[in-house]
DNA sequence: CGAGTTGGTCAAGAGGCCTGACTAAACTGA
DNA sequence: TCAGTTTAGTCAGGCCTCTTGACCAACTCG
């Protein structure tokens, strides 16, 4: 539930000072969209925003529909349409589980596994420029209290 | 563009750090969630996830659906239908723009001011749990920073 | 006035999610 | 063993959000 959109409430520039939801939300929006740029660049310009729920999911080893369903917070109908789009667009693979004629095993395909790696390397690139813009304690700071936050409010 | 789900890459709880974007957006999502659960206990139960882009965007003293659109990032047919939607559930008015034939200006009903201040009133209160648990020098920091991010990479 | 611009609507369609109904395979226990 | 239940996945239909394209009516300006 709860998409994420920018943030009921006044919206103006200046006078009260923004609320924080409004700038957490501003911001994850401005590096998902560096993400989503550096992505393209690297020839990888077919993703559409639901893909990251499958992608973030699924373990090297590969993982069933429903338990990766699961995992996302979606229906299995939901999900089962995700991975068919990154199936025919050759990010994912589907082979028959050995060990229970129901299932099917999901994997990275080669194309996948490439698309994760430029991809963690550029969460990694893009943090790095924040440490440059902020400073290492401020970035430290950041990730340590959003981390408190999701330990305490978290999914 | 670029809607907010959680975030590419690895997604497994431990092992290398989880991305700064991947905490970003949960805690985006968490207090997102908060939110529309006051609101929803403060009788706005009807509130959708595309309402905020209208929301956050109309001034006090209203404004034409054209504007409205290029303010939210959307195109007009999108948001007229969430005004339309808006609007049928008592939350906005339209009327004629009495200097433009063609325009309508959109305003909130008194309704919609009560969830406007039901949402402000709200988001406050979060940031006060916030400071509570965090202290108030870690909820300034996280302000300051995102602050400073959207500087450099705002939209 | 006539040409071009602007505010708004209608129509059709894609994407992403849901609920409900269903098939087939696997487990379970007398 | 074999009926009854659970589990993996699919099919069908529908809602919501947003897009492009086509269009009309009103405004602007030479």
């Amino acid at each position: 539930m709860a998409s994420v959109t920018p943030v009921k409430g006044h919206g103006d520039s200046h006078g009260p000072a923004p609320p924080l939801l409004r700038l957490l939300a501003l911001s994850t929006q401005a590096l998902a969209q560096l993400l989503h740029h550096r992505l393209a660049v690297a020839g990888f310009d077919d993703q559409r925003p639901s893909d990251d729920a499958a992608f973030a999911h699924i373990p090297p080893e590969g993982i069933r529909l429903t338990e990766l369903a699961r995992r996302a917070g979606v229906t299995k109908q939901a999900m089962a349409e995700v991975v068919a789009s990154l199936e025919s667009r050759g990010y994912l693979e589907r082979s028959l589980d050995p060990s229970d004629g129901r299932a099917k095993l999901i994997r990275f395909s080669e194309r996948g596994w490439a698309s994760v790696a430029v991809a963690l390397d550029a969460l990694q690139e893009i943090e790095g420029e924040l440490v440059e813009d902020l400073g290492r304690p401020r970035v430290a700071g950041l990730r340590s209290t959003l981390s408190t936050i999701l330990d305490r409010h978290g999914a």
